[in-house]
DNA sequence: GTGCTATGTTGACGCTGTCAAGATAACATC
DNA sequence: GATGTTATCTTGACAGCGTCAACATAGCAC
């Protein structure tokens, strides 16, 4: 369908987003020029311009698919309530290995690309904040309200610190700063018992 | 010392790493280009070849200076041994003050333009590693030493998970993406009672 | 067939980082 | 003081980028 012949591409809007995730896994996000896409899809420069109202647009429409599938991700997490550590240790390697398949893909689902420089579609935003809400009731219907709370504790707020801890520990790992390879299993554990020591304070008592 | 009619600058080196974290803090990484850099030095627009092998290179040397504030508040840190909570709290708070502060310069320190994308200095990986290796030393002098560690915990790993968590806090943060800013507050306090438990696991006990 | 719309094209603009070559000033040495 | 070396600053150029405007073509409805 994409013979190169044809005046009318088929299904660039498709083809587009494939190459796109092809680019960004392979170069990142500084390595994924419209240019340079248009051209592996055998089109002109301005072709993808009829497809995505921007470069900012397709970005976002690439991210959008990452939360999709992180989305999912948090649909299989299962904070047993009477022992949420298995439950927690599995989601949490889950997410740290869903980070470092594809980095460059994390790096703009989570980063100042779209966040902070560009415009974040409201479509995405719909997506990336269902997908923590779906976190955080989790962890309330699940873990917390069995466990013994520490007065006060908000869910929200829970799951807001837990969620920045994996998060800042993918980020440090992904660009390499305090964090190495090497030590993820031994940190992940770590912050599993970070975690479990927020939702179930009182756990240790001799 | 910077007289329009000059040929030479002077001290164009400062001149330009002080334009520059204005700059920074005023539009970004994405809004700091050497051109408009050398622009408002009144300087041509090859003239920071000069001094800086490249943009990286001057970045790296702003990243720096900031590692190097850093690194002073990890110096009045305290985390006294018997009751390391009021100095972790006004650690955290500080931390995140210092990265709300001047967001874009907290990015440019910890983000992938430097770490990734780009080359980091030798410099800038030596100051920026020294920051942490304080924090280790610091967490093991003064909280950990006394505190009852659960079996086997390395103060390293401790480190890193709890950096994870301030660090993955100024994102979200400073990104906007689940943590709003009115919540940061809460959010500090909750992190603080995060990285307590994880360093005196057994105080909660009736 | 006629027109409308979706899609794709070339051309152009201003922005970027960076290299090459040449100009100028400062400074050390004689 | 003259001379040579070096640091600094200049203009010119190149390839790459995102994006707009104007134009070309194909497909589809009537």
């Amino acid at each position: 369908m994409t013979q190169p012949g044809r005046y009318h591409h088929g299904d660039l809007h498709a083809a587009l987003l494939r190459e796109a995730a092809v680019l960004l896994r392979e170069q990142g996000v500084e390595g994924l020029s419209l240019r340079r896409l248009a051209e592996r899809a055998g089109v002109s420069r301005t072709a993808p311009y009829h497809h995505f109202t921007d470069k900012n647009a397709l970005l976002c429409a690439l991210a959008e698919d990452g939360f999709r599938r992180l989305d999912r991700l948090m649909e299989e997490a299962d904070f047993r309530a009477d022992d949420p550590e298995p439950g927690l240790r599995r989601f949490v390697r889950g997410y740290l290995r869903f980070a470092c398949d594809d980095p460059e893909q994390y790096e703009l689902m989570f980063g100042r690309t779209l966040w902070k420089t560009g415009r974040p579609t409201e479509s995405l935003t719909r997506v990336a904040h269902g997908c923590f809400r779906r976190y955080v009731d989790k962890l309330e219907a699940d873990g917390l309200r069995a466990a013994s709370l520490p007065g006060g504790a908000d869910p929200l707020r829970v799951a807001q610190a837990s969620w920045a801890t994996l998060h800042g520990l993918c980020r440090l790992l992904l660009d390499g700063i305090y964090v190495d390879r090497q030590d993820m299993e031994a940190v992940s554990d770590q912050a599993v018992a970070l975690m479990l020591a927020a939702v179930r304070p009182a756990e240790r008592t001799p």
